[in-house]
Formats: C-alpha cells, sequence, structure tokens
DNA sequence: GCGATAAGGACGGACCATCAGACCTTTATC
DNA sequence: GATAAAGGTCTGATGGTCCGTCCTTATCGC
C-alpha cells in the first residue's frame, strides 16, 4: 500500500529526535536541584530549608523521596540536619570541597558554552527591554560589591552568579531564570578549573559594569554584545585548556 | 548551636528552586518527542521509522515502552503500523487535524516566546561564526522554495521549522537542536492561532533572506538584530489576540 | 517541671512504570 | 514451503514512588 521506499535517511536532524531519552527520577532531580543551588552559593551556607513536610509539598513530590535527597547530599557534605524543635536542615559551613567536572561535562564543554551563550544573551536583550530600575539599583550594588571579592575567586564567583541570575529574574520569564540557573551550574565546574587573577576579574566586572549601562538606557543591541564579550572571555581560555570542540 | 534566625525569604529565585519537579516518565517523553517531530513535519507523512527493535536501542527504553508511545501515537492517529516483512510503523498521512492549544499553554505564551528567543538568537550569532557554506546553500534553496509557499500555510510553516532547526544544525551544537526543536513544538500551537496572509509570509521570508546573508558574511550582530526582528512579528500579533502577560 | 509542639528519622505496604525476554502472528521473498 | 523481518502479546522481576504511621529529639510556654 505504502510504496515510499522510506527514505529516513533522508532526514536531517534524526540524532536529535531518536536520541537516548534519559528521565531523570524525582530523587535525581532533587538532588541536582538542591545540589546546584548549594554549589553555587543561592543557598547560602548556614541557611535553613524549609521543612521536609513542607518543601515536599512545594516540590510535589513525596516526603520519602525527598528526604533521599536530603540523606545523598548530607552524606557528600552540602547539608547537615539537626532534630527536634527548632531543628532542621541546614546548608553545611563550610562546604564541602569541589569535584573535578566529570569526564562527560569536559567532552561537551563547547556545547555548554554554545548554550550558555543563547541563554545568557536572551536575558540581555529582554532584560534591557523590561528591567526595573530598581531590580538594576540592586544589581548595580552587587556589582560594586564584585570590586572589593577581586582577590578571592570563591566569594567573586558566588557573587557573578547571583548578578546573572538576577539578571534573568528581571527579565520576568521563569524558564529563563531556570536555564540560567542551570547553565551556571554546568559553567560552575569548568569555570572553577581556569585561573582568575584580579587583573582578569577587574576586566570581567568592568564588562558588567558596561552591560549594565546598557540595559538601563534600554539599548538591547549593546547589551547583546556586551554580554557576548563577556562570556567570549572565559570561552577562550576554554579553548586553550581543553581539548578542541 | 544555629543562631542564625533563618533568613531564607532574604534568598531570591527561591520560586525556581524549589518549584515542583516534574519528571516526565520515558513512555511521556517518547510520545512526546516523536510526537512533537511528526506535528513538526521533521518525520514527514508516509516515512517509514526503524524497526521498533532498534528503535527502542536508540532510544534507550526496552521496547515495551517504546510501544506504548507507539500505540498512543497510533491512536491519536499520528501514526499506524502495518505487519508482516517489509511491513512497519509509518507517519499517517494524512496527518490529524491540529488539536487547540492548551490552557496552560496560552497562560504562558510569553515565557514560551522569551525562551524562544533566547534559543533563535543564540543560534543566529553562532551560525554566523560557524555555519559552512555547503550548509547556508541548503537554507538558502528552503528560502527559495519557501517563497513557492506563501498561499498555503501549512506547507510554508513546515519548510519555515525546517529552515529554523537546520540553523540550529549549522551551529553544530547538539543541545541547541535539541533546544531549537523544542521551542518550535511550543510555538506551533501558538502560531496556528494567528491568520497568515501571502503579504505577511512573504515578509518574513524576506526576514529570512537577510538574516542567511548577515550569516554569510560573518556579521553576528546583524544576525542576530534579523532574528530578534524576525520574532517580533509573531509576538506582537500573539499580544494582541491573547491576554496580557 | 511538664505537656504541647515542631522538627527530623524510620518503616511497611501498595501501586505503577519499566525492563528483559520469550513467544505468537503476519507477510514478503527466495 | 522455508526463511526472514516485521509488529503484537504475554509474564515475571525490579525498582521508584507514594501514603500513612509511628518514633525520637529538642524547644517553648504554662
Amino acid at each position: 500500500m505504502r510504496a515510499s521506499p522510506s527514505a529516513l535517511e533522508s532526514v536531517a536532524s534524526l540524532e536529535t529526535i531518536f536520541a537516548p531519552v534519559q528521565s531523570l527520577t524525582a530523587f535525581e532531580e532533587t538532588v541536582d536541584r538542591l545540589g546546584t543551588a548549594i554549589r553555587l552559593g543561592l543557598l547560602p551556607p548556614g541557611i535553613r530549608l524549609p521543612a521536609e513536610r513542607e518543601l515536599c509539598a512545594k516540590l510535589g513530590i513525596a516526603r520519602s523521596t525527598l528526604r533521599q535527597a536530603l540523606v545523598a547530599l548530607g552524606q557528600s557534605g552540602h547539608l547537615h540536619a539537626t532534630r527536634g524543635r527548632g531543628g532542621g536542615t541546614f546548608v553545611a559551613d563550610p562546604q564541602p570541597p569541589a569535584t573535578p567536572p566529570s569526564h562527560a561535562l569536559l567532552a561537551a564543554w563547547r556545547d555548554t558554552c554554545d548554550e550558555r551563550l543563547a541563554v545568557e544573551v536572551g536575558v540581555a536583550m529582554l532584560a534591557a527591554e523590561r528591567a526595573q530600575p530598581a531590580a538594576l539599583d540592586d544589581l548595580d550594588a552587587l556589582v560594586i560589591a564584585l570590586d572589593g571579592m577581586l582577590a578571592e575567586f570563591a566569594a567573586y564567583r558566588q557573587a557573578d552568579v547571583r548578578l546573572h541570575v538576577g539578571l534573568a529574574e528581571a527579565t520576568g520569564s521563569p524558564r529563563l531564570v531556570t536555564a540560567m540557573t542551570e547553565t551556571q551550574g554546568a559553567m560552575t565546574g569548568l569555570i572553577t578549573m581556569i585561573a582568575h587573577p584580579p587583573e582578569v576579574l577587574d576586566s570581567a566586572n568592568r564588562q558588567h559594569r558596561r552591560l549594565l549601562a546598557a540595559i538601563r538606557r534600554r539599548d538591547g543591541a549593546t547589551a547583546a554584545r556586551e554580554m557576548a564579550e563577556h562570556l567570549r572571555g572565559t570561552e577562550h581560555v576554554l579553548a586553550g585548556l581543553l581539548p578542541a570542540v
């Protein structure tokens, strides 16, 4: 009946359509989400998470599943729990040492940077359209604070993440906030491999300034260009360190 | 011991971190992936899918799980199977009528467009850096073909999708190809709600031309601007049709 | 001091998605 | 008629998830 000789080979992008479907379990995704937020400093050391019975409701999972994740993050040293009234689950202070990036992440570093470029440039453009002055004031304050952290990379990086995520929040797009958080999480492993002398951080922070200035005067094109340039910095360093493509 | 009064409220972006974790099952994701590819025309009507035993290996799932998805897509009219040697699973021809976009999609249309902007502009910038001339030749041919489809929107839209996905492929970034496919799938429901007179399609296709020209001369900034403008067209129409934010 | 309360911690049963594999049925080709 | 290649069917095992219940610990208020 169907005479077509199945020219499936002629269809491009099949690798994408038929690529393995890796569905994370609720447990895995929870570990990933919380672990990333902690490593990025979005959940800073010492802070208390919501109570388990409350948090599992927010996350939409069963408490036993959430506990699996909390126990896992406890064993890896990211969380610790105290019992009794007034107790709770706290982000560990200090945090465990960062683990070196996985082989898979290193192999796909270019891909990671590409997605990051898209997310960040898109955020820059939209922020230039929509960011409220009040939100920009907060971000300006962050840039000033960053100037005082040029000598200590760990602190700088955390504030840097907050700046970029804050920019995403200023767009008012929840999905871009999620995307930004994820890409920042993916980049962290790579970024920690690079040496960050104060001069480089200073230069990067000047880019922050120009970026925010462009956003404040609603100049989306310049904002996009500044952001792209800002990202190219780290990308070029990575290109020198890591296997080509 | 822990004196900190848990200033968790001070931490922004908590809605993102503690948002519900909805992990799709392998079955659901498979239906989604194949269904989207079919609706976008990436798997055109009449084409034969790989044999079940082969496809489940590619997708990394059990055959029974794959069959659930194939049966579901069969019942919805997207696929039909024939038995025996030389049989197989084929994309239905004609395709079932498109279902109206879900309430949830309509409510979050702005968010969908925002993510689309990021992906497409990022793709435009990277394509301007990396696209091989041969790939651009293919895309130019698509634009020419599009000129002949101005009167028939369904055909136009399918070729349009192939153009945008092809652009993503030209960047060499698998994740951007996936992201592009997903955003195109998400946009399709919205786009079908808009009237598309030939003049509008003609104008859109002229934007395609300018975009490809900018990419060919490696002008990333212009490519990004052209792409953003191209997307704004549909966005403004949607803004007029749909509830504000 | 004692009860109430709010937190983490542990357990058991039920359900369901998924996997792995064997087997059946249909159909075309040699 | 045998073989091969495809979809269709069935079953048991496994594991993730949910729900509810109960226990333990620690603080707060009377």
